[in-house]
DNA sequence: ACCTGAACACCGTTCAAGT
DNA sequence: ACCTGAACACCGTTCAAGT
């Protein structure tokens, strides 16, 4: 009867991972520490380095896991049915991709600030290029594409206007503004805009909305790019 | 003769700064700390803290800087002569802004990374939008417009793709793509043709070039939307 | 008012020692 | 083979003490 050994699974990189992503989905990449790791799996933090290399191994781990997560999500859309497919299901993936995101906000940043792009998502970007290239685009106009679309072909973007969740007196506010209103008149309006929009929340901006307005700019101009044929221009 | 007096400036916050940024500048952001600052500057870290609230002032101040920096440099942007000019002046301030950035190649993570838009931002944001809204754009698009530029819009894109400066054997990089091109067909010809056009410093992507690929779709894309007077789609 | 040295609470990581 | 405890070199920051 060896109950004991079934009270803790034995340790694994796998595990290490799958703790250390759970992780930073809760309390946030900074809560992340070799120490607060190896007390959330019941050991100390040195045992770790006996399954993982170092705390940038876990960071390269956890941010291939979510890679990986967005590979197997964006499997599950259906491929178009004619060439010009292309649009309505790249979008729906980069959507897809979109919403495993949402699930890790800790990813784009870090995703960002590595060396390499985690081997994961070469299958997502092959896929990516073969619905371009099935859709018409030549391998050099998807390649620019890929660039175009930057992150937010994976589904995010780092949005520099954050959204100040503004407990901020009404009044208070009304005096910013007109104070605002007489060197930056242009930004006083957009503000006004946005608070009083009834789309949006109050006090922010509809990110969901902004994100897929941004992308159709862009898929669009691609496929008008690629209808008329676009080539590299002539060089000096 | 009070010599001895001149030979250190005193410490101020704007001198403290000015060391921070530069260096950032030489070492990377990393090497930014309050010993080593303490140090380029003659005095030990603790000092700081006399003209510094503390690190994250320093990083919010040196954003700033390098933001008052760009706004700067775009104010000696010529503005258009006649509204239709709005497209290409948008893009010379954008690439103004880029140039600035690129001599601060922490400044994008950091400015990511931040709670609140810099200050200075403001007149920066103020000018794009007075150009569009003379160029005849709505309020409302001119709004989107900034989302769907994004960082672009500030004269960067965090590259994912990051150039790796593949010091790596031919040979070796030839049996890579080989075991590629069955498992990920497209990937794998995208890299040949990345990897062979003379337009690229073998290995990489002129980021340059990619970069203003991509802000034409956008603002194209966002000139069409604005000749077609845009309008937010009815909702449900 | 400004600067200093010692100290504190945190990091990631090494290493010799245990089982 | 795996885990531990003590230790090291680094952080940012506090605080009492100096001038």
């Amino acid at each position: 009867m060896e109950v004991a050994k079934k009270t803790r699974a034995p340790l694994t990189r796998e595990r290490v991972l799958r703790a250390a992503v759970d992780l930073a989905d809760e309390r946030g990449i900074d809560a992340l520490t070799m120490r607060a790791l190896g007390q959330e799996l019941g050991v100390e933090a040195m045992s770790l380095y006996n399954h993982v290399k170092n705390k940038a191994d876990i960071l390269n781990g956890i941010v291939d896991a979510v890679c990986g997560e967005i590979v197997a999500a964006v499997d599950e859309v259906d491929p178009p049915e004619e060439p010009a497919g292309w649009k309505p299901v790249l979008r729906t993936r980069i959507l897809t991709a979109r919403e495993v995101l949402l699930r890790h906000r800790w990813a784009p940043a870090l995703l960002e600030s590595l060396a390499d792009i985690p081997p994961s998502l070469i299958a997502y970007y092959d896929g990516q290029i073969g619905l371009m290239r099935e859709g018409g685009f030549s391998l050099d106009l998807a390649h620019h594409a890929l660039h175009a679309l930057g992150s937010r072909g994976l589904g995010f973007t780092q949005e520099l206007f954050v959204q100040e969740d503004s407990e901020v007196d009404p009044t208070v506010m009304a005096m910013m503004l007109q104070q605002m209103a007489g060197r930056y008149p242009h930004m006083a309006d957009m503000m006004k805009i946005v608070a009083h929009d009834p789309e949006s929340t109050l006090g922010g901006c509809d990110d969901q909305f902004e994100f897929e307005f941004g992308l159709d700019v862009i898929l669009d101009g691609l496929d008008r790019l690629r209808e008329a044929n676009w080539q590299l221009p002539a060089h000096s």
